[in-house]
DNA sequence: CGAAACACGGTAAACGTTTACAGCAATGCG
DNA sequence: CGCATTGCTGTAAACGTTTACCGTGTTTCG
């Protein structure tokens, strides 16, 4: 593991300036005898060029960080399954990030671009801070932030439409006849917590139904805080006929617990989930869920960050994902498949 | 977006020399009035250290790189939750290859290595030729090995126990009064795909079962890969009364193909997956598996890395972590709350 | 009071590239 | 044949740090 060759290495023993050995190794014009001597040592030395010495040069790295709460949770893993290729074809590596949900985390991504250590940034921040805007605006690399961000942020922006969203999913379940539909919603103060929460009031009034507050209950958006929040739902109100969930992982707690208390889904109750992950397919009953497309969030946000790579001066761009309600067993056909074994 | 503040801009605006001014970002005895100048000139600049500089001087990247087949899979997402942390408390960022199980591309990031990006390298291969062999031998980084590698190979290794696991699965079922049964495997060239294959007829040998080729089908570690061997397996062999798959994705094509053909689960037909992931507990009925520790596994690499960034010549380890067999319904308890809706 | 020890701070080299510039030989042209 | 042009190549500076080494001013002690 001793230190390996460098051009230096490789021009004394081609018998060449450093120069030529670079200009060789990039492809620029150059007399075929000197390729030749340049390229025989450097296959005969096993030589590879050093990226952070290129880096520090060149002021590019190549790399490109990708900052979310946590990996664990399918709707980011989504976004990362499908920025990761876009990325890589691109020549560019990926440097990950969980924040835990953590302003402080965040920030300090967002801080670190200074360090230089990547030429961009795509993050999906769960709270948008005043902190969070100023150092957006002071950035010293690209980002594109995957959520709604105030108008005239200077970056580029995806965003999902989860207001449409959550009204596909009522306009459905009234549909079905439902009129006691329950909300699960996480955190109020997170980004989709908010629009999810402000979007079901919305959508409830223009089906003309009242707006209960008893009906809503809020939670975090993992399996476990869903089952609590649901527990305590069912409790308070007993002729709720439909749960819109503000993510899958909630509406799969809130199946947990409605099996346990012997409510048939989607007879008794109908759940709706959201985000379309992977786990809505293969519960049971399998879930209805709202898709909020992360997979073209992701892809769309990638796709910006390189264009915004290379043509560094554009204006900040905003793209819209449009929301996709994918029906299954748990609101809908009732389980001819799924039917008892 | 213009240049940043270097340590010259800090050094002139502070009245010191540049020298100065990185032994007082770097905490090396400074007389108080110096470090006060510089810490004033350094927070009113806003100035951030540049990485690429500085890793090119100290030679020590803080990145580490994890390597494996698909962040899709929840096998290694449950390795990359785990690697994650660990690496970010001891000061590494996270680089993510995802090498979609060609090794060209496995052969590719092992010869990054000498690009000196990284401090390291985690990697699983799914299969280890022999150029994986060699590059290991001659790697420029620590590199440790989740999955088998030959006695003798240079690198910390980490290892499942396969063969235990599906020993455990087989004397499961065999417990149960299961006697036909069937193996769901992958390939046969991945390591995995070896390993569960010959555990399977070595489990069925101990317990004085007959192996019977027709019992075995290969896919591969994918659902819709799953249903279709499943499906081939039903059509060949009527009296199959357990079916040991190489994963939970391809248990879970089983189970889809067992609905769909009217087969009870476990009544008729019990199922056993492999890897424990998060949609063994989610599907219906939920699913028996075989823990081979993913996240511990991720852990002790992440581990083992980092011990021998610090402690460079240390002799190779090898880590073993045990199986665990987590029994749910689809061979167990027959779904006294997975009942009928 | 003078020399030795010490505490700091500055100068410059180094890490491994890329690239502007200048030098030089070969060629084209009048 | 001399001069301008062309085509390559080498020298050296630069990217932003860290750090070995040396010089200076102050303290300590005989």
């Amino acid at each position: 593991m001793g230190q390996g060759p460098t051009i230096n290495t490789i021009a004394a023993r081609a018998g060449v300036s450093i120069a030529s050995v670079s200009r060789v190794l990039n492809g620029l014009p150059t007399r075929q005898e000197t390729e030749r001597k340049v390229m025989a040592a450097a296959e005969e030395l096993g030589y590879v060029r050093n990226a952070v010495a290129r880096s520090l040069k060149s002021r590019r790295t190549h790399q490109v960080a990708f900052a979310m709460a946590d990996v664990g949770n399918p709707a980011y893993l989504a976004m990362l399954r499908e920025i990761q290729p876009v990325l890589k074809a691109a020549g560019y590596r990926l440097v990950l990030h969980s924040t835990d949900a953590v302003v402080a985390d965040e920030i300090d991504v967002l801080h670190s671009l200074g360090e230089h250590y990547v030429d961009g940034l795509i993050m999906v921040p769960l709270r948008v801070t005043g902190t969070h805007l100023e150092m957006l605006a002071a950035a010293r690399a690209p980002v594109v932030i995957i959520g709604s961000v105030p108008e005239g942020t200077p970056v580029d922006n995806v965003r999902a439409d989860s207001r449409t969203g959550v009204r596909l999913a009522l306009d459905h379940l009234h549909a079905l006849g439902r009129r006691r539909i329950g909300l699960v919603n996480g955190p109020l103060d997170t980004v989709p917590g908010a629009a999810r929460g402000a979007a079901y009031r919305e959508a409830l009034g223009a089906l003309g139904l009242p707006y209960d507050e008893e009906l809503v209950e809020i939670g975090d958006f993992y399996r476990e805080e869903g089952r609590r929040a649901v527990a305590t739902l069912l409790d308070r109100v007993a002729d709720i006929d439909a749960l819109m969930c503000a993510n899958d992982l909630i509406a799969l707690g809130a199946l947990d617990v409605l099996r346990a208390a012997g409510r048939r889904v989607p007879q008794d109750v109908a759940v709706v989930g959201m985000d379309d992950t992977d786990l809505a397919a293969a519960s049971w009953p399998s879930l209805t869920s709202v898709s909020l497309g992360s997979a073209e969030r992701g892809r769309a946000a990638a796709e910006l960050l390189l264009d915004r790579l290379r043509h560094g001066d554009r204006e900040p761009r905003l793209v819209t994902v449009p929301p996709r309600l994918v029906v299954r067993a748990s609101t809908g056909r009732t389980g001819a498949k799924g039917s008892a074994p």
